[in-house]
DNA sequence: ATTGGCATAAAGTCTAGACAAAACAGGACA
DNA sequence: TGTCCTGTTTTGTCTAGACTTTATGCCAAT
């Protein structure tokens, strides 16, 4: 035999991409079926199904049964990137993290707050505000609510020696995470916490998880300003 | 036969996350193997590794040949969220999409986008400042720069009625892209294009691609003050 | 102690075949 | 004409088994 080696679902992957760059499939149009692909490749079904599947997870291709397999005619690209903790972000930069509690205090519960999370007229909240530092430049400005109705073991909790969201990872486990990218004018507290002026451009996100349905935290957090966020794809 | 009907790979998925949250199988500690896991779920290993390699990609458990699967201490979570064209992201919020190109230039390579490229010496560029309207608002202002070594058929693209992004994606096949979300202060010239006043602060994201390690292009988009961008996982 | 190699365990992949589920098409029937 | 049913096609998933690849731990030789 001068049999060719086993094809791999990678080999595979990379043809139908190759396929769809140089047009052989052109944008909208339907390739051909996972038997016919088979046929062709000399390989079994389920190779070329794994290749297809991994396709569509990537927004390449649309596959529908009976309908088959269709060309997107723009590809979503999804932008992946890992949300680190803040020490491992901070640690993996070389600087030394060092932790500090602003304020904490059991307000009544805001109303934005609780229009936000969809909280009950009843729930407690913690309301907690820290500082992160990298080496003795302020990083990250950390203003966090927690759902004391979820978590009423938070109350316990004086988060002097540990930052919350360290503490929430390691005690509650959660199910669903929103995050919200944006950016904003230092206000006046703001901008001294972080030792830039007022005024300056802070790039922020907004973070809230649930525990299927229940909201446990909402944190808003403050970078310091020349802050960036790189992700490869 | 009161046999209950087949397990599927998403139920060993869901069962295995739960363990892994209710501490059954510890942080750091190594849980079963596939096959054991296949004889106490009494389906195939195929199903179980199935079920395990999504657990893998997701960011919840390392997995080692030879040395087991272990859960991870602190889970890496990926945001992961779509970049859309920005014609679709306007439309889809019901505007109606407008595009104005402001100016078009081929200068000498600035040496600043040389370097970030790693262009050669002799590269040119193609250097395009445009705006993408929501409505009548101003909604991102596009500075962007393309490798004519590259992509030589832009030359002759005089991108007055499309966006040099639109028109890259459907002609210019790219293999990778990298995206540097930061936050700054509006300088005059860019306020005024976006309508907002000098120093507001910007959502920007700067945007390169390449083919096979050949760059194609730069871009550096500068959204409206108050965009927000949003992703759930 | 250190190195080199070998057996072995675990995940990674492939095959061939089967059945399931979705979606569409066309025909039977009211 | 419109509605429902049924068959067909295509992807989705599962099974049982085999082979491959990689890492590890152990043992022997240095």
């Amino acid at each position: 035999m001068i049999e060719a080696k086993k094809v791999s679902y990678q080999d595979i992957k990379a043809l139908a991409l190759k396929r769809i760059r140089n047009k052989t499939w052109p944008p909208g149009s339907i390739m051909p079926g996972e038997v016919e692909l088979a046929g062709e490749f000399g390989c079994a079904r389920a190779t070329v199904n794994r290749a297809m599947r991994e396709l569509a997870d990537e927004g390449f291709i649309d596959r529908k049964r009976k309908a088959g397999t269709r060309i997107k005619a723009s590809p979503t690209r999804h932008a992946k990137f890992t949300i680190p903790l803040i020490r491992d972000e901070i640690e993996s930069s070389g600087a030394t993290y060092r932790y500090a509690l602003i304020r904490r205090d059991t307000p009544k519960t805001p109303d934005w707050l609780r229009a936000r999370l969809a909280l009950s007229l009843q729930a407690d909240v913690l309301h907690l505000k820290c500082l992160h530092y990298a080496g003795s430049k302020p990083f990250q400005f950390e203003d966090r609510w927690i759902n004391l109705d979820a978590v009423p073991k938070a109350a316990q909790q004086n988060f002097e020696m540990t930052g919350p969201n360290e503490w929430l990872v390691q005690e509650v486990p959660f199910t669903d995470v929103e995050l919200t990218f944006s950016s904003m004018n230092a206000d006046l507290q703001t901008a001294e916490l972080l030792g830039v002026s007022e005024g300056a451009a802070l790039f922020t996100i907004e973070r809230i998880t649930w525990l299927e349905k229940r909201p446990i935290t909402f944190a808003k957090l403050y970078y310091f300003s020349g802050y960036q966020m790189t992700s490869r794809l």
